[in-house]
DNA sequence: TGTAGCTTTTACAACTTTTTTACAAGTTAA
DNA sequence: TTAACTTGTAAAAAAGTTGTAAAAGCTACA
């Protein structure tokens, strides 16, 4: 694991047929229109997709983006990827997936009917 | 730190449709008649005018035009950034972004629809 | 010294973002 | 199907940031 790498919360750039995220000018595109993000949107967004097609887990989101602390008692992260999605758009509901129990999932775009219908829980929750 | 580059606050001219920065001669047009801005209004626009299209973050802008110093609870910048654009007038509010939470960033004259509702914080601040 | 012009400060208004709250809706498992 | 639990949502509250006017402080110079 050895911290060798610098602490750098944002990959560079994302893109896929529909969304392209550049971190540097912190613009993130939607087919071709630039989106309004507020900071903590961005931040979110730019971590999910950095992780693209791994499972991030509620706790683990909460500590890397509102550092460490907030009791998960709250809703302050579902509303952050609510506001996400909204503003995302269509695309928005296919990209940020909801795995119940565990965290939320950034999926690089595919096909609606390339996306699985079942909801997904895998990972022994608890974990 | 080392200072081995040449404090060269300004881009030697910046022109677009509107507006024309003459850095050589300090001088400013705005469709073709000459600004009379003052010297730390001209410098700031200098600044952001030579990084156009980059988000300048406000602690950066204080330290370059401000010289390191300067906490950030005084309003200074704010209000020579509000002075810049009414002189540069209804230009000025296409060109002169907030970039809320973050700073401001120059932006080449763009029509109005090409204009993106801007609040847009990206970012972490922080980082 | 007085004046004019520039810059900074102050105090508050206006605005934006983030968090909280309260409850609805969805999911899981017995 | 129900109980227990998780997530979604809207709306309000709170926190944080920027905009603005006006006053005060400077500086250069006649």
């Amino acid at each position: 694991m050895m911290s060798v790498e610098t602490v750098q919360p944002v990959k560079s750039t994302y893109q896929d047929g529909q969304l392209e995220i550049n971190a540097m000018r912190g613009e993130v595109l939607v087919n071709g229109s630039k989106l309004v993000l507020t900071r903590k949107e961005f931040e979110l967004l730019a971590l999910l997709a950095a992780n693209e097609g791994e499972i991030l887990k509620r706790e683990d989101l909460m500590m890397r983006i509102w550092s460490y602390s907030m009791e998960i008692r709250t809703r302050t992260l579902d509303v952050h990827i609510r506001r996400l999605r909204a503003k995302i758009g269509e695309h928005g509901e296919g990209c940020i997936e909801t795995v119940f129990g565990v965290g939320y999932r950034f999926q690089r775009y595919r096909s609606p009917e390339a996306r699985p219908m079942y909801t997904f829980a895998m990972m022994s929750a608890s974990a």
